[in-house]
RNA sequence: GGAGGCAUAGCUCAGUUGGUUAGAGCGCUCGCUUCACAUGCGAGAGGUCGUAGGUUCGAGUCCUACUGUCUCUACCA
């Protein structure tokens, strides 16, 4: 193959994404001979485009599947998209708009069809968008939260539920968003500290001089209020309770109620009541029984109860009610105050607490064994710590609104019988009403919360309700892996599905990840502008750089910050990768490569081989515990370091040399350790490391289908490899030696080695001459015998000499070795202080006391060396 | 109000159950067009691991308090 000098991604990641797809590599099949692994995808909205949280999602999830998938699992990445109800039908509204149509223009049906038009434009671009990342889906099994499948799901689901009880019905005060006009579930309200007023109102009682004070953050909702409460155990208000008052502007006759609820430290100690605009005065309403009186409309504005403040918006309604209540003299004080105001998560729009009637699900017997599911380890967060929060959320868990007024999702399949008013809830479309045969029926308005399907995905999108192959397959999943800001919204509500529809826990490991923030630490957003599209990252520096740089330094559950500098290194390592696969396969072409099984390994052969294997367990390993980014880093330090700095250089000499079986054997150890680091690396980097392998000799077929390394004993060479260290000591020692005496690196230097290993030094003499920079290697005993003064440098294994010749300066070799000197003497008081320690001698492992003391006495020889050779200098 | 995270080199972050001389990338300094790669090579500088206590033979790592910072959650009218 001919090599571009420069990695350039965009010459293959196509193609041989194409060549997958083709060859059929991404499809899971329901094989009994193997064990599934599945993953289903967080479904990204159909709103827009992909951005880099997804693309994170899909580098995590992609890279745990191809891992798994070479370990021989039938591994399957489920992939879909969500029809994101309320945030796509703000888009659609919104489009209209600018055609200056609104929904009842169109009409729901008229609406529903471009809601589908919508659908089929974003949800292919995603898909597209997810195939440039590289992602090994299982693209036959493509889903839609509104396909038929899972459509047939959520109806399974709801009438069940339904049947149990565990759906109903009724007038709660729930958060209703004025601009989608919809209702939201407690999950869909952002709050945000807003800089707001106090205003302090009194309210005169009946026939009497008397009044009471209360203070308000909405004044507009006093038009509803039916009650003033009090504490019970207040004195001040003792008297009180019972008696009426007038309420202003209004001139309604409402009771002073006493109630637990109101704090009496907290302003006047009396609160104003409004049932029908907050969630608290419901509930005092009901243990009242007072009347509910609702003041606004669905807009937002004031409606007919408002009298003549109808009509108004709401906030308009609030000025002018202010101004009123001044003019009459209610108004006492109004005082600063911020307090924290819920907004539409999807619109931004102030939401208010209004009573509606609207459909719930009874949370409580579902939540105890959705809780009991973590307790009991069945299901697993990583980070743990992401467990204490799916329980104090899950603890206080409150009934779920689930119905919207919108168009777009799966309408609720609850039909009311003009005639006789039954309900009919069913599983298909009922013809006539099974009560009084009427077929005069109307569907349910709304729609389910979009929530409502994603918690059915895990299931949904493999059958469920039917027992089908894929169902008994695949399920329950293995992992799910998302980000943590959607841990109540979708994790913790599939898990309570998963367990009441299937009686198992849908996935068996939850892996959280962080936010992928900006430069500068900021959430990315599009009011920000600090967006980063992730096609025109690959456009750029390729998928394989993204997955990298998104994947590197990122520890489960923690946020991390995407920089351009990041992909830069990503990059920067691709090319690594591909220069030094161009340098082996260049060197290998037309070599009859024998197997590695028939080389005798050189020391320099062990060594990587050694290191080699330490990253194959340690690649392994971290995979297993989620930690890719530990992973990644391994094979970053590999590659780069070990194998490209060290191991290509030292094979140079064997390459260049005129010994063609000793050319022939270090290649094969090159392939092999190159094909093997492709494998490792593989899950990462799919593209790069398919591109390469394929055209390694000895490899056959797909990097992806290959099997994952495993970890062998028999190779790790523990003690080879830290033998052969010497030789890279000495190496570095005269690298070292000439940078600090200003030596040119390309100037030969003339080396005098003091060590017992003379046999191991021979045999790399080779590799030592041309990495060293050196012009021959003579072995003596102690400096003395050079006959000149030197430099020199203790290692571990060896002392190196340099003979001074005419360039050196003799007080920096000096100060040089005395820095030295220091060091190692520090070295020796703090492993000696360790070792006089009684407490360490008897109480730590024996093999750390060992290893302390070899450590001392290797110190203290050298500590004598360095000091025979200040005394050489000075001689 | 409740809960949780984070605080390690100039910047961004790793540091697995406490145990070698605390690491990486970027940046910085010095030197290299060395025949895979200047998207590179070699050699360096730079850290009292937020503060104060405690547990321990031993603490960046565990405990307590404090400071700073971020997030989630609840909501007091």
């Amino acid at each position: 193959m001919e090599m571009q000098k420069n990695y350039n991604p965009k010459d293959f990641e196509d193609r041989l994404y194409a060549e997958w797809m083709d060859k059929n590599y991404f499809r899971a099949e329901a094989d009994p001979s193997k064990i599934p692994f599945t993953i289903v995808i967080p479904p990204p909205n159909i709103t827009g485009q992909l951005h880099l949280g997804h693309a994170l999602d899909n580098t995590i999830i992609d890279a745990l599947i191809r891992f798994k998938r070479m370990q021989g699992y039938s591994a399957l990445y489920l992939p879909g998209c969500d029809h994101a109800s309320i945030a796509t039908e703000v888009k659609i509204v919104e489009e209209m708009k600018k055609e200056g149509l609104t929904k009842n223009d169109v009409g729901r049906d008229g609406f529903l069809e471009r809601a589908w038009a919508w659908k089929e434009k974003y949800g292919g671009r995603i898909v597209e968008q997810m195939k440039k990342m590289g992602v090994s889906c299982d693209w036959s099994r493509l889903s839609f939260t509104m396909d038929e499948k899972c459509s047939r799901a959520v109806r399974e689901v709801f009438v069940n539920l339904y049947n149990k009880g565990l759906i109903y019905r009724g007038d709660r005060i729930i958060n209703w968003c004025p601009g989608c006009k919809t209702a939201l579930s407690d999950a869909e309200v952002e709050y945000s500290e807003d800089a707001s007023f106090f205003w302090h109102l009194k309210y005169p009682v009946k026939d009497s001089d008397e009044s009471i004070i209360v203070a308000t953050t909405r004044p507009e909702t006093m038009l509803g209020d039916t009650a003033v409460a009090v504490n019970p155990k207040d004195k001040r208000y003792k008297n009180m309770v019972g008696k009426t008052l007038v309420l202003p502007l209004v001139g309604r006759e409402i009771p002073i109620v006493a109630d637990d609820y109101v704090d009496m430290k907290f302003g006047s100690g009396a609160v104003k009541i409004t049932p029908a605009h907050d969630p608290n005065d419901f509930e005092v309403g009901l243990r009242h029984d007072l009347p509910v009186i609702r003041v606004m409309n669905d807009d937002g504005s004031m409606n007919e109860n408002a009298g003549k403040y109808e009509g108004l918006d709401r906030f308009e309604a609030r000025e002018k009610i202010v101004e009123d209540l001044k003019a009459c003299g209610a108004l006492v004080k109004i005082e600063p105050h911020s307090h924290n105001v819920g907004h539409c998560y999807r619109c931004k729009s102030t939401v208010e607490p209004i009573v509606s009637k609207q459909w719930f699900v009874k949370m409580e017997p579902l939540a105890g064994p959705a809780i009991d599911a973590v307790a009991r380890n069945k299901i697993k967060f990583t980070p743990e710590r992401f467990s204490k929060i799916y329980f104090n959320w899950m603890e206080g868990i409150k009934d779920w609104c689930i119905s919207r007024q919108l168009w777009w999702g799966h309408r609720i399949p609850v039909w009311y019988c003009q005639d006789c008013g039954e309900v009919i809830c069913s599983k298909t479309d009922p013809t006539e009403c099974p009560h009084c045969h009427s077929t005069n029926l109307r569907q349910d308005e709304d729609v389910l919360d979009t929530w409502f399907s994603s918690a059915l995905w895990p299931f949904s999108t493999l059958g469920y309700p039917d027992k089908t192959e894929d169902f008994n397959y695949f399920y329950p999943t293995d992992v799910l892996s998302c980000g943590y800001d959607i841990i109540f919204f979708w994790v913790a509500r599939m898990i309570f599905s998963g367990i009441e529809h299937t009686k198992k826990v849908p996935f068996r490991d939850v892996l959280l990840h962080g936010i992928v923030r900006d430069e500068q630490g900021r959430k990315m957003s599009k009011s920000l502008g600090n967006g980063i599209d992730p096609l025109e990252v690959i456009d750029e520096y390729g998928a394989d750089s993204l997955r990298f740089a998104l994947i590197t330094g990122v520890a489960p559950g923690n946020d991390s910050r995407y920089s351009k500098g990041k992909v830069e290194a990503a990059r920067n390592f691709m090319n690594k990768i591909w220069n030094a696969s161009r340098f082996v396969l260049m060197n290998a072409e037309g070599v009859d490569i024998p197997s590695v099984l028939d080389v005798k390994f050189s020391p320099a052969d062990k060594w990587i081989i050694s290191k080699l294997e330490s990253c194959i367990r340690e690649v392994t390993l971290n995979m297993g515990k989620f930690e890719l980014g530990i992973a990644a880093g391994a094979l970053y330090d590999f590659l780069w370091s070990d194998f490209c700095d060290w191991y290509i250089e030292l094979c140079k000499s064997s390459l260049y040399g005129d010994d063609a079986n000793k050319k022939a054997a270090t290649l094969s150890v090159l392939c092999f350790v190159l094909k093997t680091s492709l494998k490792l690396l593989h899950p990462f980097v799919p593209f790069i490391t398919e591109e390469i392998y394929q055209n390694i000799p000895g490899t056959e077929g797909s990097i992806m289908v290959s099997e994952f390394p495993r970890y062998n004993s028999k190779y790790a060479y523990k003690k080879e490899a830290k033998a052969f260290e010497t030789v890279m000591d000495i190496i570095k020692a005269v690298r070292n030696m000439k940078v600090q005496v200003n030596c040119p690196p390309a100037k030969k230097v003339k080396l005098f080695l003091a060590t017992p290993n003379k046999r191991l030094v021979s045999a790399n003499a080779n590799a030592i001459l041309k990495l060293a920079g050196a012009s021959e290697i003579a072995f003596v005993e102690s400096g003395a015998e050079v006959g000149e003064k030197t430099l020199s440098q203790v290692t571990e294994g060896c002392t190196v000499f340099v003979p001074l010749g005419e360039l050196v300066d003799i007080e920096k070799e000096r100060e040089r070795l005395s820095k030295e000197l220091e060091r190692i003497v520090g070295e020796i008081r703090r492993a000696d202080g360790k070792l006089q320690n009684r407490g360490f001698i008897d109480k730590a492992p024996k093999n750390l006391v060992d290893a302390e003391r070899a450590k001392l006495e290797k110190f203290i020889e050298m500590k004598a060396k360095i000091e025979r050779q200040i005394e050489e200098l000075d001689a």
